[in-house]
RNA sequence: GCGGGUAUAGCUCAGUUGGCUAGAGCGCAGCUCUGAUAAAGCUGAGGUCCUUGGUUCGAAUCCAAGUACCCGCACCA
């Protein structure tokens, strides 16, 4: 016996387990390398994907995409590399550790073994390690659970080793940390490293610097406290300038007020005070959008009225004349008393708001090691924060679109404050430390956390001691925030270590817009944007280049730095004495080499923190010793690298990689291109194709977030279930979804559109996709057994078979080639959706349910033609059944071996992962055949639409049924499936009409036309009736047309068709179906006998009788004609439902009784089990 | 603010180079079939194709302006 019984109501997630449990015994994936090796290769590199938590749902569709991919070019016999990667450095494992570990502040992990930093970092590394680690064994779990075919690391021996010597790749393994230090030496080369101080987001939580690209993940509107400011002139007693601050606490720190020379600006008297500020601010709405650019501010721009972001229950601003006229008092006002010109304050010196400070008295700036620094590269002469207040241009940066025209200016807290301060000489009073609080230094304010409210409270009190505050408002905007910890980043000088990234203007696009090549000047930007060229961004509705391109044009230089303990050491060496002199060390054994201390430490351990931190080198300029400097690396460098790292050169480029696009044009795929540019010195792209893909919301459309309860884990949509919540809280429990069907689900899915994951769309396609292949599958299966099909006996000619075998094997071979053409152009949504279509359309709902008899039949009461027959359907129903399982198995690896499996002939190969893919047998196409079929079932659909219309049921015979069409396909479909046709319609004659059944009766569409025909109803009516149809449409060719004296367009009229009388019909693009309606005393008799047919199979399924059991059937009846019909049709009924003799009455012999009201009468049955 | 995208049924989305009566799935309503049966099928209601203007014999489709949402970039004193 070939093959098992099929069960009718499969448990998906059990079997895929099965099937794990098959593919580990077998060694099924080795045995599909083994055959592919030395084929030519198809080089997949994979993301790496954060080992620092379970797997959720969203990394599934990735995943499926990177197996579906893999699997395709397997079965089409190419070489593959399959290694998966894990990220696993960087800030987000830290974070999570130090949950773990309960840590709050990086004091805490320096603290980790009580009095010793060393310590304490080696130990917190360590654990970083660990967690990654244990997640990266999770997922690899996960994955292969997934389905997903990777060499992976699987047992304890595995993951013993250490990450290099593993088959997945590691960003921690020595072998990318040393690659990337290659990568830094070739820009120190270039001489593109430096060191930067600046002013930087930073986050006092995490102690880091924030770049460029994390700072954009992180913006969110929130509600600060905003302050006016009074600066007093010193040389003009009485009065002031007048600034604008959201952030408080870098009041402590100004040392300037930048001003636009080309504005003018207002004295505007107050209370015995006059204050300065600009002109255009004083009356303006402030809660209009920031309009840009002045220019026209009487001209009302109509209809441009959009109002600024707002937060609920937060006031709206005041104008700054506003607050004058209140702060008047009742009865008083201001005054304006004079205008200058911006340039004319230019130099003005003033008294600082907290001048009184410590830290205001330091020269150069504060603290020390900035004074020192600022010294050094002679930014400002020697005066203090507080001697150095004046009034300095700020040029066109100062706009009238905020604040007061004047704006307060602190070198220490604010990226274009620092600009300025260097411009002109101002010293840089940095108030905070790497936590986020104030230094000493800093009097009352000492050691408070700048992003606490309660600092802008101290800080208001200290300015209203000293009659400084002009006004507190609530203020809204977007701030940015830390992409980890959400807290509020604080603007910070920092020192922090750059790759410098060239300008973009030379020479990129200087065949597009005539700019000039200088070509001594190397930028790195413009080699990147080269390399972009190259490559193939997919989908193309994201016109990913652009994107990409976008971002090279945009972005500042790369910060590579992090002050913090788990990453890439950053082979960066200064000397003790001179903070300008550094080196870049590019390999280990470099590092060697040069040591001079330490090594001994060192070696044995990776090249992470504390224990490369002991290398100390030796100057060869000044015979100084060189330091590591503390700083470990962007993260997006170990994952950038990883083309370079853990593809060898003979895999290189690879031919395809696939990640959720969000972010990614500034991450993942920057990095990528970055490093591998500057590695092949911008010869050779890190990636032949890149298909992006979009963000995985809930079934409702919301975002996924664990705190929600709408996210939901791998495991529970795998193999657990357990339950989501809807938008509005409530709780809706799920069964396990199980692999297949979520990889479908993503297979299926437009990789540009977001893709809304739940149990919900996951049971629309299992019922849609998956049960549906299953019952053809179990249909098949189960009468093959009953009719001990052999798959391997002789095959009857495919040109013998009928014409539908002959045509689903066509249509078969068209769906093997949108496969092939979906797979190669990364398109797999395309084949999931006609694969869809083809078992629905028609495998399931017209070869299966057509042909149902065929299987059926009894061998016994078979001839030769009809055992042949019965072969055929048997062969056909197994080829399209075993080609099918080969295409889909890229995408359902799962629910393809158990249809395999259990189909395969015994020379078949065990798995149909080790099976080639379908190719297109051109011989099996019969286009004509697939066009007729394709007209027969359209004109099935229709002829039940006709049906409808006449308001008959199918069980009903009707006499006649005719087409008219101009379509060939449809004519020929006609002719040669008249008789498909009668039996699918229950129709008596299908007749091919020469000329239109149906007359098109115009109408008037009064939803449209209403307006304009108003009282004029009856003249228009009138004018319809007199004109004829097809009159009319050759009119409204050229235009409006004039009926009963209202001018009409088309739209106002809608055509229906009208069958003659007695028959109904429908039109369909050409072609007119129409029924004959009428219904004789035969076919009333021979439809009331059906029922009678009908009523008893139902009663025989209830008297659970087998499908070979002969009956004794009663029947009584109420009605004359009913009783007419049964005695007319008698053998007919007693042949349907096998009956050996029908009896009158006598019910108390029968077992099972029914009774039915039809509606000539009631009908009562009654059935016993015959005899032998 | 700049650039890009989207807007089609209650929901999720198709809709080719402009072409005849704008489609599918789900949901809803009704019905059918009863030897795939805890399956299957059919039909229906429901559309201002975002708005306005233009091109055209003809526009969901092309053009312009506007509106809303999404994405990217910039700014955020």
């Amino acid at each position: 016996m070939p093959f098992e019984k099929v069960e009718s109501s499969p448990d998906f997630p059990a079997m895929e387990r099965h099937v794990l449990k098959f593919w580990a015994e077998d060694g099924t994936f080795e045995k599909r390398k083994a055959l592919n090796a030395g084929k030519p290769k198809w080089s997949f590199l994979d993301g790496p994907i954060t080992a620092n938590n379970p797997m959720g749902v969203h990394h599934a569709w990735g995943r499926t995409y990177k197996d579906a991919y893999n699997r395709y070019f397997a079965m089409t016999g190419r070489e593959l590399r399959y290694q998966n990667g894990f990220d696993c450095q960087g800030l987000w494992v830290e974070v999570e550790v130090e949950k773990e570990l309960q840590l709050k502040s990086k004091r805490d992990i320096e603290n980790l073994v009580p009095g010793n930093v060393e310590a304490s970092i080696d130990k917190f590394v360590q654990a970083c390690k660990d967690r990654v680690n244990t997640f990266a064994r999770v997922q690899t779990d996960q994955s292969i659970r997934l389905g997903m075919w990777m060499d992976w690391d699987k047992t304890d021996e595995d993951w013993a080793k250490s990450p290099d010597d593993r088959k997945s790749y590691f960003t921690m393994a020595e072998r990318n940390n040393f690659a990337i230090w290659s990568f830094l030496k070739k820009c120190f080369a270039k001489k593109l490293i430096y060191r930067g101080y600046d002013v930087m987001p930073w986050c006092g939580r995490c102690g880091v610097g924030i770049s460029e690209q994390e700072m954009k993940e992180g913006y969110k509107l929130v509600e600060h406290r905003a302050c006016f400011v009074k600066l007093p002139l010193l040389d003009k007693p009485g009065e002031n300038l007048l600034v604008w601050t959201t952030t408080p606490w870098t009041l402590t720190s100004n040392v300037g007020a930048a001003i636009n020379p080309k504005l003018a600006y207002l004295k505007v008297k107050l209370k015995n005070e006059v204050y300065y500020l600009a002109k255009g601010v004083f009356k303006q709405d402030r809660m209009a959008s920031s309009s840009g650019d002045d220019e026209q501010p009487e001209a009302q721009a109509p209809g441009k009225k959009s109002k600024r972001e707002w937060l609920d229950g937060v006031p709206n601003l005041n104008t700054i004349e506003q607050m004058f006229k209140s702060k008047a008092g009742k009865g008083e006002s201001y005054e304006i008393v004079g205008e200058v010109k911006g340039e004319e304050m230019l130099g003005w010196r003033y008294a600082g708001p907290f001048d009184d400070l410590p830290a205001q008295q330091s020269e150069y700036g504060f603290p020390e090691e900035v004074a020192k620094i600022v010294k050094q590269n002679g930014w400002c002469p020697a005066v203090t924060g507080a001697a150095a207040h004046r009034v300095v241009s700020g040029g066109d940066d100062v706009s009238e679109s905020e604040g007061t025209g004047i704006v307060h200016t602190a070198p220490g807290c604010g990226g274009i404050d620092f600009a300025w301060g260097k411009a002109n000489g101002l010293p840089p009073v940095a108030p905070i430390g790497d936590d986020g609080c104030f230094h000493k230094g800093f009097g009352s304010l000492e050691s408070k956390n700048a992003a606490d409210p309660a600092t802008a409270d101290v800080v208001f009190e200290e300015l209203k001691k000293k009659d400084r505050l002009f006004g507190i408002e609530r203020y809204v905007h977007r701030y940015p925030h830390c992409w980890r910890c959400k807290t509020e980043l604080l603007y910070r000088l920092v020192d922090e270590w750059f790759i410098g990234m060239g300008t973009w203007e030379c020479g990129v696009r200087s065949a597009e817009c005539g700019v000039e090549d200088k070509k001594e000047e190397y930028s790195f930007r413009r080699e990147i944007a080269k390399v972009v060229e190259k490559v193939t961004f997919l989908p193309e509705s994201l016109n990913g280049r652009a994107r990409e391109l976008d971002w090279l044009k945009n972005m500042g230089d790369w910060m590579i730095s992090k002050k913090r303990y788990w990453g890439l050491a950053l082979p960066i060496w200064v000397d003790e004495k001179d903070p300008t002199d550094f080196e870049v060390i590019g390999s280990r054994e470099e590092l060697k080499e040069r040591a001079v201390e330490g090594w001994q430490e060192f070696d044995g351990h990776t090249p992470h923190r504390p224990w490369v931190d002991k290398i100390v080198l030796k100057n060869p300029r000044t015979g100084n010793r060189m330091f590591r400097i503390p700083d470990v690396g962007n993260p997006w460098l170990d994952a950038g690298i990883v083309a370079y790292s853990t593809l060898p050169a003979d895999w290189r480029p690879a031919d395809f990689i696939t990640e959720s696009f969000p972010g990614q044009f500034r991450n993942w795929f920057y990095a990528l291109l970055a490093l591998s540019t500057m590695m092949s010195d911008g010869e050779v792209p890190p990636f032949k194709t890149l298909l992006g893909f979009a963000t995985c919301k809930d079934q409702f459309g919301h975002d996924m977030h664990k705190s929600a309860g709408n996210s939901i884990e791998f495991n529970k949509a795998a193999d657990e279930g357990g339950e989501i919540k809807d938008p509005k809280g409530a709780t809706i429990p799920f069964n396990a979804i199980g692999a297949d069907v979520m990889r479908w689900l993503y297979c299926r899915q437009n990789p540009a559109s977001n893709l809304l994951f739940g149990p919900k769309p996951a049971d629309e396609v299992r019922a849609k996709f998956h049960l549906k292949l299953w019952n053809c599958y179990s249909f098949f299966v189960n009468y093959a057994i009953a009719d001990g099909f052999d798959p391997t006996a002789e095959q009857v000619p495919v040109k013998e078979r009928p014409d539908i075998d002959r045509w689903i094997l066509s249509d078969l071979q068209g769906l093997i080639r949108t496969a092939r053409e979906s797979f190669e152009s990364f398109d797999v949504m395309r084949f999931a959706l006609v694969a869809e279509e083809f078992v629905d359309s028609k495998l399931s709902n017209w070869y299966v349910r057509r042909n149902r008899d065929r299987f059926w039949s009894r061998n016994a009461e078979l001839d030769a033609a009809g055992l042949k027959d019965k072969l055929a359907a048997y062969q056909t129903m197994h080829a399209v059944l075993t080609t099918l399982c080969r295409l889909i198995a890229p995408c359902v690896p799962f629910l393809a071996e158990v249809l395999w499996k259990n189909l395969r002939c015994t020379a078949d190969p065990e798995s149909v992962h080790l099976v080639d893919y379908p190719s297109v047998d051109e011989s099996l196409i019969d286009q004509q055949l697939s066009d007729d079929t394709e007209a027969l079932l359209n004109l099935v659909t229709q002829g039940g639409a006709a049906r409808n219309a006449a308001k008959q049921k199918v069980r009903q015979p009707l006499a006649e049924l005719r087409v008219f069409s101009d379509a060939e396909p449809v004519k020929r479909a006609l002719a040669r499936f008249a008789e498909t046709l009668q039996d699918e319609l229950n129709i008596k004659r299908v007749i091919a009409s020469a000329e239109p059944i149906l007359t098109a009766a115009v109408k008037l569409n009064m939803k449209t036309a209403g307006a304009k025909i108003g009282a004029k109803r009856k003249d228009v009516d009138a004018a319809l009736k007199a004109i004829t149809a097809e009159e009319l449409a050759k009119q409204f060719r050229t235009g409006p047309v004039d009926l009963g004296g209202v001018v009409l367009d088309s739209a106002d009229l809608s055509v229906e068709y009208v069958a003659p009388d007695g028959w109904a019909g429908v039109a369909d693009r050409g072609t007119q179906v129409a029924i004959d309606a009428r219904i004789t005393p035969e076919l009333r008799a021979e439809g009331l006998s059906r029922d009678v047919i009908r009523f008893v199979q139902e009663n025989r399924k209830k008297a659970r009788l087998e499908l070979s059991d002969k009956i004794v059937l009663h029947v009584a009846t109420t009605s004359n004609e009913l009783s007419d019909v049964i005695d007319t049709h008698k053998d007919a009924i007693m042949a349907a439902v096998q009956a050996v003799e029908l009896v009158a009455g006598q019910f108390e012999l029968a077992s099972v009784f029914g009774a039915i009201k039809l509606e000539v009468g009631e009908l009562t049955i009654g059935i016993r089990k015959a005899d032998g």
